[in-house]
DNA sequence: TAGTGTGAATTTCTTCACAGCG
DNA sequence: CGCTGTGAAGAAATTCACACTA
């Protein structure tokens, strides 16, 4: 267990890749370093947190000048485990699982989608975007042979539960769930959540307790 | 300003359409009581969470026996607000704006697509299962007609801000962000944001540093 | 001298534990 | 008696403020 001195708190591991981000925009506009302030702006945060959170990475900053930027992003790649790609599954071949195989954003960000996997005979063979549709079965095998660490869930509700199983029976610990249902892993595994509904609902929340309920 | 004297707190309130959900299951269940430990596994979290979480809208349990399902159901939505409809308009015509144009997920739950917009002349007019196309010029006066509260950002990183802005400019002040960008809006508009590789990047982090690192 | 790095203070969120009620 | 509702304790996250140094 890396149980190291300082462990990096989940609320800033959220945001590292939201300053890696920052970071490759300054590279791309050529800029040498920055300041916590600067990069608290374009992450949409405040300095002081830019600096408490860049000071679990390590002491890379200098004084009076700001961080190099250069320097920064690659200390922060290697600390995200970016140096690398990590190829994903994606579960469910439906309506959401064939947007996200199209969706160009993962594999040109580290995120190539190696398989998509279906229990539908009629759509196994398959493919979208490139993406060779494959059936369940042949999960493990896949998950084996393509080295995929993580696995998208874009199943129906009622399937997402059976479908994480299949994942972390196929040694597949990552995993980021889609479908609008609470699912369960063991703690070794990792499981984050898109639900896009709920977003909506948590809006509607808001400009129902809005000072002036416009409309 | 509502600022009543129990405030939900922020955490509650991203916690509550969840409860939202499993309160429906089991609606259909025909179960009519639930208890906080049952809730609780069904929404994965732990019982004094659910309590303390469902305290915040009012004392609606029944002490020695649970909370009425029907009837917190009935609360709940009321709450957030879920006891009628919200139009919502996606910014973005590209392939992100269409895939959610085509998610039947937001209407079921109370979210119609009212419009796309798209600054391409070529897409204006077109539709996309059933969802017309609008130039950006009819985004106030589509806003006005339709009663559209809810604004989706779906365009490349580069236009978010400035379709932010359209969005608050006619009237929009609960954002949905999809596009990997960070963007600003005034303290009485609200902004929750999606952001697919940025959930990636963090279940790098957990793969890298994982004890046993599998792969 | 400008800007980092970080203890300390503050706020927010979670969990505990039990009084109190149906 | 069982389960809610909630003060109080504890943990996590944020912000403050300033010593320190390149």
């Amino acid at each position: 267990m890396p149980d190291r001195a300082r462990r990096i708190p989940e609320a800033t591991v959220a945001r590292l890749p939201v300053y890696l981000r920052s970071l490759a925009e300054l590279l791309d506009e050529k800029e040498s370093t920055v300041s916590s302030e600067r990069l608290a702006e374009m992450a949409g945060v405040n300095a002081a947190k830019v600096r408490k959170d860049l000071s679990y990475l390590g002491s890379y900053g200098t004084r009076g000048v700001g961080y190099d930027v250069e320097y920064l992003l690659f200390q922060m790649s290697r600390e995200l485990g970016l140096t690398h790609d990590w190829p994903v599954v994606i579960m469910g071949a439906g309506n959401l699982g064939q947007a996200l195989a199209n969706y160009g954003g993962f594999t040109e960000r580290g995120f190539p989608v190696a398989a998509l996997i279906d229990a539908d005979p009629d759509k196994v063979g398959r493919q979208y975007h490139g993406v060779q549709v494959h059936h369940v079965d042949e999960l493990p095998r896949l998950a084996e042979e393509k080295g995929i660490a993580i696995g998208i869930i874009a199943t129906p509700a009622s399937a997402a539960q059976a479908v994480a199983d299949q994942l972390l029976e196929a040694g597949i610990r990552s995993i980021l769930n889609f479908a609008p249902a609470v699912i369960t892993v063991p703690p070794e595994a990792s499981l984050r959540k898109v639900d896009l509904a709920l977003e909506l609902q948590i809006l509607s929340f808001y400009q129902q307790h809005a000072p002036d309920p416009a409309r």
